[in-house]
RNA sequence: GCCCGAGUAGCUCAGUUGGUAGAGCAGCGGAUUGAAAAUCCGCGUGUCGGUGGUUCGAAUCCGCCCUCGGGCA
């Protein structure tokens, strides 16, 4: 991201920014924010920047936090799609534009907390521009195996293609569709980036890199955890909605591995290992991209307590 | 006590007729521009249970021992 501004800029509005893995604990740090920033008389509005937590349908499954630990603090974007409709980064950053506006129309910092690391980028930096894709040729790509999508984007779109994987479908499928809907290879669309709000913000940005043995153990508590709170009967009403098992929602880690568990394909606990598993690989990810991806200038912590006061001391100085 | 089977990478296992070993998973590193909890890429030295022996050479053949299964007593 190139947009990397000193938080002593006083003249833009200003933008907490949390971002870390998975069950590093940043909801809890946002909500201490906001209440920090109470007590000095200013409002805090957490934003969310996950791409699970988003979905109304998987409050267990996202950890999306709950009334209890929202503490009265102002929540916005967690649960605000229904799983029918799958969100993207372009469509959250909107979104969340437009939150982050409002909250300063209110004098109220807003506080963008998320392990979405493309999602925050967009927000900040903005997007390639492209126009919709027009449904046809969506679903006719989407039906394409992975080496047919390679040999057309090589017809389609040579450039680009050879800069992927061969293997990368989901990267192929997302070229090819851009070529053959706008007429255009994807990768001079990305030449452009529009709707970023970095640059007229203040950021205070965190990102929360806590011991890995730490995090794990974490993952692992929590979603055995899950299927005590109510993980299950959340997946057999996701089930019962009869979605396109290709929808975002259907992806989230724990439904497929409930859903297996439930119709006998294996047991509880080869359910709860598989969840486990895929969490933790997931953080994994999630580490490296915020350690590559995420501006170098970015305040790194990589202890496992978070002291509100001094990670945040630009923003609660008064 | 006897018989059979198994002991090879953190785990599950492959290793053809003897030429000092390799897959998957895990783990680690990396990529990441509208599905990102997604989609990919890269990284394999381990007393081949131990020990003697046969051999130019043994995970591979032979002896003895150890451990874990199963069976017979």
């Amino acid at each position: 991201m190139s947009t990397s501004h000193s938080p002593e800029s006083v003249d833009l509005p200003p933008l907490a920014l949390i971002a870390g893995p998975t069950a590093s604990g940043k909801s809890d740090l946002a909500v201490r924010l906001a209440l920090a920033l109470k007590a000095r008389g200013r409002e805090g509005v957490v934003i969310n920047a996950d791409s699970a937590q988003v979905y109304a349908d998987l409050a267990v499954l996202s950890a999306r936090p709950s009334p209890e630990d929202m503490q009265g603090i102002e929540h916005r974007l967690f649960g605000a799609w229904d799983g029918a409709d799958a969100c993207s980064a372009a469509e959250w950053a909107g979104e969340a534009r437009k939150a982050v506006a409002a909250a300063h129309a209110s004098g109220a910092v807003p506080i963008v907390v998320g392990g979405t690391g493309l999602y925050i980028r967009t927000l900040l930096d903005g997007i390639a521009p492209v126009p919709p894709i027009h449904d046809t040729v969506r679903e006719e790509v989407r039906a394409m195996d992975t080496p047919a999508l390679y040999l057309a984007l090589l017809r389609e779109d040579e450039g680009y293609a050879l800069q992927l994987n061969r293997g990368d479908r989901q990267r192929l499928a997302r070229a090819l569709e851009v070529v053959r809907s706008s007429g255009r290879s994807l990768k001079s669309w990305q030449r452009e980036l529009a709707g970023g709000i970095g640059a007229a913000v203040a950021l205070a940005p965190a990102v929360l890199l806590p011991p890995r043995d730490l995090v794990y153990a974490r993952c692992d508590a929590r979603f055995a955890a899950m299927l005590e709170g109510g993980a299950v009967a959340e997946v057999a009403v996701l089930l019962a909605r009869g979605l396109d098992p290709l929808l975002p929602v259907m992806g989230a880690i724990g439904v497929r591995e409930i859903a297996g568990w439930q119709h006998g394909s294996w047991d509880r606990d080869g359910a709860i290992a598989m969840g486990q598993q895929n969490t933790r690989n997931y953080a994994k990810r999630q580490y490296t991209w915020m350690r590559n991806q995420l501006p170098a200038d970015w305040l790194r912590v990589e202890c496992q307590d978070y002291e509100v006061d001094s990670i945040f001391a630009s923003l609660l100085r008064v």
